[in-house]
RNA sequence: GUCCCCAUCGUCUAGAGGUCUAGGACGCCGGCCCUUCAAGCCGGGGACAGGGGUUCGAAUCCCCUUGGGGACGCCA
């Protein structure tokens, strides 16, 4: 595969797929700045057919666990971001031991107090042509000379980071823009290796509200506490997809449409602040237009979280009742958590129900009770196979026609003594979702809750 | 403190010297719809940080100020 680059028929000149990627270092979650940074050197390998990678950074063994690189790995699955090559840097020691004892021989780097340092030259100046940024200059006389193999024998970063980007022939290096102040040095490593540089992006930050560097320190940042809240990949994908890069006006991507879209010259320079409404409103968006089966699948597992029913019992709960509870509830729902809560009177056993008092007390009124009585009566006269929507409609309809009533005068009471609160989705396909059992034992409940109010 | 990057509505952004009395989206406010809450639809408020240049003409180019962020580790 080295050394074996295609030509372009067109101009003739060498035109090698893009290689790019995705350095985390396994200190921590994959945060959603790490993220940002790997969807869009996932979107500018995928775009122009190159090959995305990823590299754990893990030269520092004190810091990095096996179990972050685990949890990067499945948050990077987890958003869709699929890997072409993966390489551990501390697997590739042999390479940055060469590569130093080379400078170490040439003068261009010295032992001191056990560590071996990179000997910048001095005068000097060293120019990083930024793709985003344009040029960016670094005088000598403000980099001071760097470690490159600790003395405990281990290799730092911007060492390692070089020799890797440099063996595995990656093209464009596309990092945050905390990373600029490294890259001048990173390059002196290049030359003084005799090595051609990669071409440079650096990207604007992602900032917290507070418009400082994201940490743990306010709510969520890693892409898992993300997931765990109820929030979709494609949300996720999509909102960051928009922190730093833009197709005109357009807010809505697949990421199909990402893939053919993203281009570097749309990818702008200012830092953005991580903004959850926005990421709210496309989760809805999602929760919206996304497969019922798929969403529900996913709403168990939020259930049993939640508490709402017991873990051995999730996976008896039908696909079909959960679809249900995300037809119902998405357009109200702006996470699945969310979701969750809303739909939990559906998953409660028929006869037990927490009840909003404000809700009794307006609407379980004693003048309600021969409403809700006769038409409990009417709907136990519905089959079980009649308990749709339409059906459970057209009955209540008639029942009120005969008894000269309007629907908005029971609308509220039923809503209350079906779900025991005032707000909700409509209310036949209320009693669809609840079945026939339910329904009739709620309302006769309903009865019961507007008795005890008036001895009260 | 030193160095580096950045600067359009609260937020994400469009804008690549005239088409800008600056467009879209989220959020916010109001209305419509309606069995509630939503969703949806319609409407509203809301920004080119300030000052100098350059130019016939600047949100767009240059400089300064201010503001924000980042980096200054044998962390990455």
């Amino acid at each position: 595969m080295a050394g074996v680059p295609h030509l372009s028929a067109r101009d003739g000149r060498m035109k090698m797929a893009p290689r790019v990627r995705f350095a985390p270092s396994p200190t921590g979650a994959l945060h959603v700045g790490g993220a940002r940074t790997a969807l869009f050197n996932w979107l500018f390998a995928r775009h122009h057919g190159g090959a995305f990678i990823l590299r754990i950074e893990d030269t520092d063994r004190s810091r990095s666990t096996e179990e972050s690189i685990e949890e990067i790995k499945a948050a990077l699955r987890w958003l869709g971001l699929d890997w072409d090559e993966y390489y551990r840097e501390t697997e590739r020691f042999p390479l940055y031991q060469e590569a130093a004892e080379r400078l170490l021989a040439e003068g261009k780097a010295y032992e001191s107090e056990g560590a071996w340092w990179f000997r910048v030259p001095r005068p000097g100046e060293t120019v990083v042509r930024d793709l985003l940024l344009g040029d960016v200059a670094y005088d000598h006389e403000l980099i001071k000379d760097f470690v490159i193999r600790r003395s405990d024998g281990s290799f730092t970063y911007n060492f390692a980071c070089a020799v890797d980007d440099a063996d595995l022939r990656i093209t464009h290096v596309i990092r945050a823009n905390e990373h600029l102040n490294n890259t001048p040095r990173q390059i002196l490593v290049y030359q003084a290796l005799g090595l051609e540089p990669p071409k440079f992006a650096h990207l604007p930050m992602v900032l917290s509200r507070e418009r400082a560097k994201l940490s743990k320190r306010h709510g969520a940042t890693s892409v898992f506490e993300y997931r765990d809240l109820g929030f979709l990949p494609e949300a996720l994908l999509n909102f960051l997809v928009r922190l730093g890069w833009s197709h005109g006006d357009q807010e809505i991507f697949s990421k199909e449409e990402m893939i053919a879209l993203f281009d570097l010259k749309d990818v702008n320079v200012s830092a953005a602040v991580f903004d959850e409404e926005k990421l709210l409103w496309l989760n809805q968006h999602y929760l919206k237009v996304g497969d019922p089966e798929r969403l529900g699948e996913l709403l168990r597992g939020f259930l049993v979280k939640r508490g709402i029913v017991p873990p051995e019992e999730a996976d008896s709960i039908p696909l079909a009742k959960l679809a249900k509870a995300i037809e119902l509830f998405r357009e109200r729902s702006k996470t699945l958590l969310e979701l969750a809560e809303k739909a939990a009177f559906i998953f409660g056993p028929p006869e037990r129900l927490e009840y909003d008092p404000k809700g009794v007390g307006s609407f379980l009124t004693p003048e309600k009770g021969p409403l809700l009585e006769g038409l409990a009566s009417e709907l136990a006269g519905l089959d079980e196979h009649e308990f749709k929507a339409p059906r459970l409609e057209e009955a209540t309809r008639a029942y009120l026609a005969r008894t000269g009533h309007q629907l908005k005068e029971i609308a509220q009471p039923c809503r209350v003594a079906l779900t025991g609160k005032t707000e909700g989705p409509g209310l036949f396909e209320t009693m669809e979702a609840l079945g026939k059992e339910a329904t009739i034992v709620r309302l006769r409940r309903g009865l019961e809750l507007i008795h005890q109010g008036q001895e009260a």
